[in-house]
DNA sequence: TGCTGTGAAAGAGTTCACAGCG
DNA sequence: CGCTGTGAACTCTTTCACAGCA
């Protein structure tokens, strides 16, 4: 199994620099949107919350696309990120089981604003089969697969109970689905290939908690210690 | 510069490791309803998807809590890793914005499994306040501050709407809270000494189509790119 | 003997600082 | 002159491999 082929360019571009593309994405889309034509690195990592450094850094692996003295012209920008992140074509995306969470995701608009189309939800109670969501029929859980291949669906969201998570998962990817979103609460195993990802409410909610108490600790002379985590925008 | 202050321990806990621990939490939690006594590293590792060399450099910043030869307690490295992360005391929650995605955490049972209590439910919305969901009445977004102190509300939600996601933010800070957990898709500027974790929704999916965009590129006969709908969205 | 705990090496990601182009 | 693009330094994280204890 041999994935790197040297192609006509390196287009190994680091997971940390994929994770936020999409951030530069967003900030450049609300620029568009007031009009703006051009933005300096400063000013667009202000906006997505990183510094100027990182931002250049990330920007150069796709390409040189910025103008020494002037900066980035924004439409263009964002036509090089959607290309790269694969958002200039469309993706069929497939929710699984539809209790609020379900339900919420259905509606979250910015699912269906930029490549993204729900072509699918599923459930197994019949209590909810039939339901109307979002101008989707919500289908049995039986249908799953052949649903998915009719719609070629490439991602699902497997927003079931954890006890059911495993097997949706080894279902869906049995028809040919490599890419899945995990909001269940459990490590999903899958074989070499297939990407999941993890959205997980209650880790974060824990992460927060051990900062803080450490910060209650730090009364009177404590570790000096206060940093930031992630995202530590300041003027 | 330095800090490495030479205090009782060193209690410098890597960020990468924090992020994992609630991870381990979790597949030792279900190990101890299982009935299981002790765990070598191994088997610990492959419950929580990761490999036994990271499992072990992470637990070693906790304390050297395993038994050579033999592995590890299940429950009192259970306790060890709950008092680490804070999760031996109890933390009031407040959720704002109850649409399905704030009704979702709300019903959410991992939040309240463990160290965690949900206190608060606050809506704009007149149809929404007074609702009745998980067993809290829904208030109104004025009581935001009277509430969250009354209560001794320290980590904050936000599910709402991104527009009004930085103005809830400000709010909350200003009566003391350090801790939020943002679900709206735009970046909160905070002053230094608040933690700020972020869920992104579409930026996961983002991530996947990349990832999913790469494989097609690979081979030719692989995933079903549907071809209709050819509508390209900007520029 | 079997497993943990950990230095040391390797790798990934971030920040610095400035060359060089518009 | 202003701002991008980038080598180089630095920091954080992961992996290796094995010493050392039960």
């Amino acid at each position: 199994m041999t994935r790197r082929l040297p192609q006509s360019r390196d287009r190994g571009i680091p997971e940390a620099t994929v994770a936020r593309l999409p951030l530069y994405l967003r900030a450049l889309t609300g620029m568009a949107e007031r009009g703006v034509a051009t933005v300096s690195s400063e000013d667009l990592a202000l906006a997505a919350g990183v510094n100027s450094a990182k931002l250049r850094k990330d920007l150069s692996h796709l390409g040189s696309y910025g103008t020494r003295g002037v900066g980035y012209d924004v439409e263009y920008l964002i036509y090089q990120i959607s290309r790269e992140l694969g958002l200039t074509q469309d993706w069929a995306v497939a929710i699984v089981g539809i209790g609020n969470l379900g339900r919420a995701l259905a509606n979250y608009g910015g699912f269906v604003s930029r490549g993204f189309r729900v072509a699918a939800l599923f459930d197994a109670n019949p209590e909810v089969v039939g339901d109307h969501i979002a101008g989707l029929n919500v289908e049995h859980i039986d249908e799953l697969e052949a649903v998915i291949e009719r719609r070629g669906v490439s991602i699902v969201v497997i927003a079931t109970p954890a006890a059911a998570a495993q097997q949706i998962c080894d279902r869906v990817i049995a028809v040919g689905v490599t890419s899945i979103l995990n909001f269940a609460p459990t490590v999903l195993s899958v074989p070499e290939g297939v990407d999941v990802r993890k959205v997980d409410l209650s880790i974060e909610l824990q992460i927060l908690a051990f900062h803080e108490q450490r910060k209650g600790d730090r009364e009177s002379g404590g570790p000096v210690m206060a940093e930031e985590l992630q995202q530590g925008a300041s003027a």
